[in-house]
DNA sequence: TGTTAGCACTCGCCTATCGAGAGTGCTAAT
DNA sequence: ATTAGCACTCTCGATAGGCGAGTGCTAACA
């Protein structure tokens, strides 16, 4: 069942024809471009036996091939060759991304615009993995009489804040009170605990004005702690797609905007993932059946935390993106790293 | 040059057909369909006599006729009359912003997904104007020895953080001063006032370690600032305008999305607009010129804040849209008043 | 004089048709 | 096992005809 030489090559020349110019391609012209010193016909043939394996399919009679799902993946995980990045590219990720290394939130925005600036596709990033997150203190803070902020802290310096507004006024001590009294209830559990266990909590308490005061804020700190696991995803460069040949049709530009836009979706499907560049293939994907989404982890003072990835459709550059990827988040997490570990401020391990 | 009353109707009867069925509407078909008593020959030249005078445009010769920009604005000036909600719309409205009164922001985002899909159009939503907003205080808080938190709240409960990380530690006592110190600086201040004139301030303080710290700090200061002006625009339901007519191109497809991703644009533009409902009909806004913008203010406790609008393009149903948003500000008004200042939440006041 | 009926004319759009081009799959020769 | 040759298929673009909707003009009419 294991693919010869010249069907590995012939796959290969396949899937590069292809994924450059959109179009199935034909034997014809992959013996013209790439020589391998056979005829059209015994590409044919060859390619007759590589559609009955799964690693091709034809659109229709008598239009050339298309790579499927199974041979990305077989590129992916075997053919692939790591590509070094364009001089222009490199340039572009140190330059920018050292400017502002100094406020977390928006340097991973900017990470996101520069991957889809650089690789012409749609991006997203994720601060630290929030679902490892612990909490690292509650703060309640007077804005007047009735309004006042609730704000939670997680260990990463991840902040997430919002404003109430209460039907009746409460007083400082009060306020104070139970800001203490969550952060020692809360302080070190994980998000996840936190809002699996507390849900139906007991609101009680001795001093009838701190119970009252927890009553009204406890419904809004289990929202906010479930907005604490999306808020922190942004997503750049959507219009990019707009571009490829595979969205001038209006429904499927429609189709991807639609879930371009579910953010819990992205949520949900970085959690689940491990370290490292990881790539999953069209039906690889429950939903966007015809996607490719490629994530990579970045890391904080060593330790694994954020994500960042790029989508678009399966037919993709997946040797240069890898790369670009690998040097990013690299870059990233050197960038992230305690001062004084090393002494370069440029990441590029691969170089 | 004022218009007549039959060219008033006809007019309308236009605008009314072309809103609804976005092809351009003969002669013919106005006769028969609003019984004005007069030959599709007399509608006829008065249609003529309505090109020549700038209300109507002709696609095409023989094609109906279109309504211009400067019909509509007649229209929604002079010849629109309120609309009253579908009871579905009243039901969906009241249920749905009541259930998360007690949080601005959330409250807000709601509003905007509301309104997009009542409408069925793209929504946005603006957190109280901040451009008059004051600063009301500001905290930096602790997370490790290097890392903190910059808060700025404003008068109205308006909060934005950034996380930050510094090459050197900071101590607890110099982070608690230059919190006071900040506070005592711009407390009061308009957000405008502080970044105009404190960009090249002095970080002039008497104490070594305060001075140092204060230095780091400030950079980021500025630039929470000027995200505190763009930050809390909610933008909704994007995608709903691909099933309309004048979208199944591609090309206007792909420009409406990306200016409706310039949320600086709609900052913008929204700042510089009056109190209530205002329409602003295609090339009156400088960019997007097929397209009309309305906005409306909402109110927290009687003072103007707030903006929510819908962009979509100049064919809409300008009266229907103008009563929900006036529906939907009013009841937002009033959820946002100090409880106690009227019985019930439900505000809808034109009923 | 304002209104209307009639009619020729103009366009845009849909459909059908045709030919070119690209590519396959099969067969027979090497 | 490989290749050349050939018939066949299918898509795509261009072209032409016909239909329908609508205008603009003229002449008749109240």
């Amino acid at each position: 069942m294991d693919l010869s030489e010249r069907q590995l090559q012939i796959l290969q020349a396949i899937i590069t024809d292809y994924v450059e110019n959109a179009e199935p391609v034909g034997s014809r012209s992959i013996a013209k471009k790439y020589d391998l010193g056979v005829s059209p016909a015994t590409i044919r043939n060859e390619m007759s036996d590589l559609e009955e394996m799964g690693y091709l399919t034809h659109p229709h009679t008598s239009a050339g091939r298309v790579p499927s799902d199974k041979a990305y993946r077989l590129y992916v995980n075997d053919l692939m060759k790591k590509k070094n990045l364009s001089a222009k590219d490199k340039r572009m990720i140190n330059e920018r991304l050292v400017a502002s290394r100094d406020e977390f939130d928006r340097t991973i925005r900017h990470a996101a615009e520069l991957l889809s600036e650089i690789t012409h596709l749609a991006s997203f990033a994720m601060t630290p993995a929030t679902n490892e997150e612990t909490i690292s203190f509650i703060r309640l803070l007077p804005v007047d009489e009735r309004t006042l902020i609730l704000m939670i802290v997680g260990d990463s310096g991840n902040v997430t804040n919002t404003t109430l507004r209460l039907n009746v006024p409460y007083t400082q001590e009060s306020l104070e009170l139970l800001s203490k009294n969550m952060t020692v209830s809360y302080k070190g559990r994980t998000l996840d605990d936190v809002l699996k266990n507390e849900i139906a909590e007991d609101v009680g308490s001795d001093i009838e004005a701190l119970a009252q005061l927890k009553g009204n804020v406890m419904p809004s700190f289990i929202r906010t702690l479930e907005d604490m696991l999306n808020v922190n995803l942004y997503m750049e460069g959507m219009t990019n797609i707009f571009n490829l040949p595979e969205y001038t049709s209006i429904d499927r530009a429609r189709d991807f905007m639609e879930l371009f836009a579910r953010k819990d979706w992205f949520t949900q499907k970085m959690l689940a993932r491990e370290d490292g560049v990881v790539v999953t293939i069209g039906e690889e994907n429950d939903k966007m059946k015809d996607c490719t989404l490629i994530t990579a982890t970045y890391h904080v003072d060593g330790k694994l935390v954020g994500k960042i990835g790029v989508i678009g459709p399966t037919r993709m550059k997946y040797d240069e993106i890898t790369s670009i990827m690998e040097y990013l988040t690299n870059n990233l997490s050197e960038s992230f790293r305690l001062p004084g570990d090393t002494g370069d401020g440029n990441a590029g391990k691969d170089e």
